[in-house]
DNA sequence: CTCAGTGCAAAGGATTTGCATGCCG
DNA sequence: CGGCATGCAAATCCTTTGCACTGAG
């Protein structure tokens, strides 16, 4: 289960920065504001929100930034009900969660479900996998309906 | 694999017809075709394939009428990896099933799990319903990889 | 000095919409 | 006849790309 607790921003950083690295890619200020607030949002954000928590961040660059943070394994896209691509940070850096998707406004809120929930989503992949011979990286369980604000 | 024989099609036309007339919408031939389209492809479909596999569809038209029925309920909307929206019929109209998404391609394939898989997540999502007051329609459950033809 | 990163503006591309026409009811 | 469905073309809008500039090494 491995992701430790990077509550801790130092080490996300860190992980980050080393992840970047790997890539050949550096950790400029504007990757790193970016991932500040993907780290601090707790929920995927769509560019528009990145940009208005963002100091000056040009739409061009982020988005260039989110394709090599994604391409390092730090950021991973998500997709909504609207048509906005939304982004959270990568799930071994943060915990492993799941997606309420509101299908009215396209907001998108994390939960975690129960251990034993996983353990049987997991056994149930594996056996998926095994019988149909997909490949399966990871899997995605989303929620659809609608969150309080639209209710 | 698909859906295999369409053992009777005119029922699932007569769904469909009822659930446009309640949306005060017609059941005209270009929606008829769509709907045997996807009826017939076992998979989610793009538009270009949508188009492709029909007899001179207008692009627009198309679009529109996915609007329609997925209004009155009988076509669902569907995101990969690439940026096509795929279109597929209603799950009560179908079977319930989730989905392989191939993260090279975009393509998704259909899946089915064990009824004892489904128990247990329809039982953690109405705990998470609970937990959460977020008013969940329906969930949806992919598995992303690499599909067979990528690999 | 070199080259990746950045910002601005323009281009791309899937999807939507305006408008004139055709057809069902 | 009247109004919705349709096709074509133009418009939208999120996202990507071209290009010139800046700053770190």
């Amino acid at each position: 289960m491995a992701s430790a607790d990077l509550q801790d921003t130092s080490e996300l950083h860190e992980t980050t920065a080393a992840r970047l690295r790997a890539d050949q890619q550096r950790y400029t200020p504007r990757r790193r504001a970016v991932v500040d607030i993907l780290a601090t949002a707790g929920q995927p954000l769509a560019l528009p929100e990145i940009l208005s928590r963002g100091d000056a961040l040009a739409q061009s660059s982020v988005y260039r930034n989110l394709v090599v943070l994604e391409q390092a394994g730090v950021v991973r896209r998500v997709t909504s009900t609207d048509d906005f691509a939304r982004y959270e940070l990568a799930e071994d850096l943060t915990e492993h969660h799941h997606h309420l998707i509101c299908s009215s406004c396209g907001t998108v809120d994390d939960f975690t479900a129960s251990r034993r929930f996983e353990q049987t989503v997991a056994r149930a992949v594996a056996e998926i996998a095994r019988d149909t011979g997909f490949d399966a990286h990871h899997h995605r369980i989303d929620l659809i309906g609608v969150c309080n604000r639209c209710a």
